[in-house]
DNA sequence: TTTTAAAGTAAACAATGTTTACATTTAAGT
DNA sequence: ACTTAAATGTAAACATTGTTTACTTTAAAA
């Protein structure tokens, strides 16, 4: 906490700021008004001076926190440089790290109790779900490659969303101590998951070891 | 509201029948003490004489949540008049259905909120989480039949529990508008899962009509 | 320099979960 | 039947939380 004048200056960024190293140690149920306050060592009520309310503020947390789940999940995603199952896999990598890294984070836009919030966010943004779009395209790339089945695409895109947001949701809601044995997790899920999406007769063409190993073509 | 005199009678039982009722409507958050004791007509402090605190309630809804969640999805888990695949596919068709028929019941027993009260019951209860065991058992018979890929079946069963939880979450934390397409999207991610379980080089047997539709043996 | 808007404070509200002291009823013991 | 103790209910008060209102201070524009 900076002593400053009566004027602070930059008060809004800082709750913003606060806010979100807040939920990055703390579930988002914990962060009060008080908590806001005190961090910044102005009065209770200074906080309505910057946002209309606490959900106003909860609101600018999402949207940097879409900012940053698109950021770190998303690169790989278009990567011409990778084949298309090593950007999968590596996408779904990622996905799940972010929640494993920012489980409150995670939640808060991922969960049902800001659902409202989120949906004004990703209709303005994205139309759809953030980054959802480019892995639906993804999906219909590796159709026209021949490489996965050549079914509905929106359905197919649900699958992996499921399946990974599934496993993410298991592991920071607390069903499952994966600690050591993670790595092993997920790469049954993504065998598990990848077997059942390519078209039957297609030699996959992968840098991971892993999936070299596993799905040789069936013919 | 019953009319009654000074001492109710059966307060506590009627305290839970409320609170369940109210979260097969409205979420969790929603109950308030003041909920309850208005639908009782009592005092805002009579609970405190049947419950320690609103978490003592709370894990009794949780308590009597997962016995009517184990009630409803694992008939068909060990129901040896039906084929394996045909137990996996209507095991998971009940359990999507148990979430989309109680969003709010099935946020609160597989959220994180109250996770500390999940384990204690689930710690006394099953040592596992619930009907996980079944779950698990029924890979590892399906294993021995040589219908499923021979793999740790822990991390199987995990791998379709976390399809499951995935598909039931999205839809119901509002990331899916699936009213007249629900049919489709289930079969779509099943196949998609089940493919990638079963062994190669097996005939899948199913009452199903999809399934011998889909899945054929991959010599 | 004066005025005005922005940015902060203090005090009060209602809603919520909770505790304490008290009241009433039931049930048990004699 | 009478007394007593326990169970069960009430009322009032508290702290915490989000929020609003009236007021104050500062910065910036006229």
């Amino acid at each position: 906490m900076i002593k400053h004048d009566y004027h602070h200056g930059n008060l809004k960024e800082e709750f913003i700021t606060i806010a979100m190293d807040f939920i990055a140690k703390e579930d988002t149920e914990k962060l009060t008004l008080k908590v806001l306050s005190d961090a910044t060592g102005t009065s209770r009520s200074a906080i309505y001076k910057h946002f209309k309310n606490k959900d106003a503020l909860i609101e600018t947390i999402i949207e940097k926190g879409f900012d940053k789940f698109d950021i770190e999940t998303t690169p790989y995603l278009k990567d011409k440089s990778k084949t298309l199952i090593d950007r999968f896999y590596l996408t779904g990598q990622l996905y799940v790290a972010f929640a494993r890294n920012n489980p409150n984070l995670y939640r808060l836009l991922f969960g049902k109790k800001y659902a409202h919030i989120r949906e004004e966010i990703l209709s303005i943004k994205d139309k759809d779900c953030s980054g959802f779009s480019a892995l639906q395209k993804t999906v219909e790339d590796g159709q026209k490659q021949g490489v996965l089945k050549k079914e509905n695409s929106y359905r197919q895109a649900i699958v992996i969303w499921a399946t990974m947001h599934g496993i993410s949701s298991l592991i920071i809601d607390g069903f499952m101590d994966v600690e050591d044995v993670y790595e092993e997790m997920y790469d049954t899920l993504f065998e598990t998951l990848l077997t059942g999406l390519v078209a039957n007769k297609v030699k996959i063409i992968s840098t991971i070891p892993l999936l070299n190993k596993i799905l040789q073509p069936r013919s």
